[in-house]
DNA sequence: TGTATTTTTCTTGTCGACAAAAAGTCGGCA
DNA sequence: TGCCGACTTTTTGTCGACAAGAAAAATACA
């Protein structure tokens, strides 16, 4: 690490969040790989702040999953859990649902404008073929639904779950074409379309059979068969 | 407070885990009501530990959202959100059809007889007419039967929700008859017979069911109108 | 040379103290 | 008497240091 994070002095209070936001989205980006070790002291010189409030910000990430800590031992960033995928894809699954449902059913002023605001910005990226923004900015559109859909716990743990599909999703972005998330595009056109109207039952549909494409997407990268010699004759 | 928590040494490692435990379970209880202050130094002496352990456990109740904390300021214990309470009823009861559902769908050896073992200590708490014990042990009874479920992130969630269901319902406890809790008993029955018979349809319509009679029990207890001068002539 | 045991080292968990921020208090002034 | 500003007190956020536990290294022994 040669970037000396901050120099000024910090704002009192303000030290925890800092830690807590930057760590949190290195972890996500997979800047931080999943099983690298933590150490305390090497954050403490890096943000110039005492173990306390680095801790403190370990505690929050450790509460959300992000990272494990081995008690007495070392605290590392959490595996992605591979065996525990299909739950996984359940509970996506069914929040991408009960959101879309939700905010077509409760959505209000100016929920819209935010949707397509983020639905405008994963254009932008699907068409300059920039993958990692494709990721992020997909995760926003469909938080800012959630959001329209006004239930704080959906809310939560739907970003939770789309933050994990980050971490995941990062590892095969090499893997994306540019044919699905153009396919993407138009879904998420109908379904913003569908929440306008507050079609709910449409909007479940359309949140369905999205959620299946894109569960179906990462099964396949997963199970991508890449041995070279598959089809060499023999 | 004229309990002396703890006297003899801890086990390096144990404190934090003790004092978020107690403290959660006396924040849930209401034996810290809504908005009570939350002193560090207090709090300090009653576990014999020094502020950093205790201010972990607090952050990482600050993460479930039991207690809020204003920055520089005082650190409050979580009001119950009454205005979000329809968000509640609607994740609770998802979380209720979602569980029984899968529970009937993947459970496995063991988890029956972990379900039963909570059925029976809740018709133990009904037939005793302790109220505060059916209350605790229809979330236990309901939180085996999400762990036979197998979705790590359901459990969470139904877990985070019943707790919280459980501190509006001590709220009420003294307006609890007799007669609903022992049509429970009956309901429950009947979901853990869906299960074992691993009808994932009935299971769910159970659920359901089950949901709609807690959530309007609770209305009807909030909304009870009490004024004893309601019945006054004039 | 391989294994068991002790020693060292490293990291984490805990502590007491200090500093900053806010609330509360007191006195002055209109 | 009522309001405003400076001072005091209280509580939180941060710090540096120490102690315990575990892993790694070094040593002793078969």
């Amino acid at each position: 690490m040669d970037e000396t994070e901050k120099l000024q002095t910090h704002r009192r209070g303000s030290g925890v969040s800092t830690v807590y936001e930057t760590l949190r989205n290195e972890i996500i980006e997979l800047k931080l790989p999943p099983g690298s070790p933590i150490d305390e002291q090497q954050l403490s010189d890096r943000f110039s702040l005492s173990r306390t409030p680095i801790r403190e910000a370990l505690v929050r990430l450790a509460a959300e999953g992000l990272i494990s800590t081995l008690t007495n031992r070392a605290t590392i960033v959490s595996n992605i859990d591979f065996l525990g995928l299909p739950e996984f894809f359940d509970a996506l699954t069914l929040m991408y649902r009960v959101t879309t449902r939700l905010a077509a059913a409760n959505h209000a002023e100016g929920d819209i404008a935010a949707i397509l605001v983020q639905q405008k910005a994963f254009e932008v990226a699907v068409s300059n073929r920039d993958v990692l923004g494709m990721i992020s900015t997909n995760r926003d559109f469909h938080i800012a639904i959630a959001q329209a859909g006004r239930n704080r716990y959906y809310v939560e743990l739907f970003t939770r779950l789309l933050d994990e599909g980050r971490r995941i999703l990062r590892l095969y972005y090499s893997s994306f074409n540019d044919v699905l998330p153009r396919q993407y595009v138009g879904e998420h056109e109908e379904m913003i379309q569908a929440i306008i109207n507050r079609d709910v039952t449409l909007a479940d549909r359309l949140a369905s059979a999205h959620a299946d494409q894109i569960v179906g997407q990462i099964r396949s990268y997963i199970t991508a068969d890449s041995r070279q010699t598959a089809r060499l004759a023999l």
